[in-house]
DNA sequence: GCATGGTAAGCAAGCGCTTAGTCAGACCAC
DNA sequence: GTGGTCTGACTAAGCGCTTGCTTACCATGC
């Protein structure tokens, strides 16, 4: 979040002080929601009085939106980044499902925030969100199409499959813990499989 | 929720006050959250000044989990209710996804409150939903583990399965709005078309 | 000598919940 | 029936506290 400073190099321990304000209030959010997380919990986590947290922000609402547009971009290249490593729709779908689902129980934390606190932004800022969140869509449901067009996959609604492959992703958030049953890794590649069996493509 | 008096027989559409404070709470609950949820709202949405609500619930946590445990017990009957209904494992699974994928669209006000504001509980009141949640996941393992033995299904990790299958309904909550694109039982046929690909039964 | 980044103090509003009391109907001796 | 008592649902008013946010001010480094 902070402009690089050549002339002050400092520990990369100690992040600035918009970033830990960010890193505390996406923690707070996750755990506790945006209505349930208050200014003093933001700040106190960031090791700063009240009043810091309106220095670099100008209100709760706009440090909820900013935390969530830039984990929505960030997410949204994700999935970009995986279709783009093939031209074949079976290697793209399983590649995203798995690079989605990977991102969505390591960054559990974030992607709780990002699924399940977007009720509490603005109008205009939600709908800022929501523009991001229908590329989702798009991105999913052009490799579905594709994959139908070739003969690869069969499915009687390409978008409903499309919204149940993403569901799957998102709800990991929900459940996933760290030290669980699972790494991240081994959900990624059983819902890879899944996915691609959702799609009818056989092993 | 009311106890039947025979001698005040009133017209059934308008409910007694108890129950109107739990449709209302439960829909501010679903679309504010818990925390963004006052006790003004919840009493005043239904007809009443803001103390009502504690002659009917002691606090509105305890309403909460009121709801919550309600809602469970109802959800946790409808799955046991399709599994009874075959011995056949591919009916059973495709069944209990079907009903329960229906019911989170049809309830998905309630479906939204009992599947994201469980944070919101009290430790004792949490653990105890918890419970009831646990006996989802042991349904639908064991209908998977069932199918798995019998050679009708075959998947690399019964308990992961079951718990995306699971996932795909809870999300439904999330994202399905009345007067959208699909129907309740559109949504339900579809998504058992999907679970029992997922566990690897061809059509 | 002035941005930049921070704080102490506190404001107005809103919060969950309580208190003291009203009122309609049920009950019952007479 | 009638008068008296009791009970349970409900409210007006408000308490003590917390909320998001502001203001006035201070320290540091270019």
């Amino acid at each position: 979040m902070r402009l690089v400073s050549a002339s002050t190099p400092e520990p990369v321990l100690e992040p600035d002080a918009r970033t830990r304000l960010g890193q505390a209030a996406l923690e707070a959010f996750a755990s506790r929601g945006f209505h349930g997380t208050t200014t003093r919990d933001i700040s106190t986590a960031a090791g700063m009085s009240p009043a810091a947290l309106y220095v670099h922000h100008r209100s709760k609402e706009e440090l909820l939106f900013e935390l969530s547009r830039l984990g929505h971009e960030r997410v949204l290249e994700v999935i970009r980044a995986a279709v783009a490593r093939s031209d074949d729709p079976a290697q793209q779908l399983g590649d995203l499902v798995e690079d989605f689902v990977r991102d969505h129980a390591v960054a559990h934390t974030g992607a709780r925030v990002i699924n399940y606190e977007l009720a509490a932004l603005s109008e205009e800022h939600h709908a800022e969100i929501l523009a991001v969140r229908h590329e989702f869509d798009v991105v999913v449901r052009d490799v579905i199409d594709r994959g139908v067009a070739a003969g690869a996959f069969a499915t009687p609604d390409a978008r409903m499959t499309a919204l149940a492959i993403l569901s799957l992703g998102i709800d990991v958030a929900r459940w996933y813990r760290d030290g669980g049953r699972w790494t991240p890794d081994e959900v990624a590649a059983h819902y890879r499989l899944l996915a691609l069996r959702m799609v009818g493509v056989a092993e």
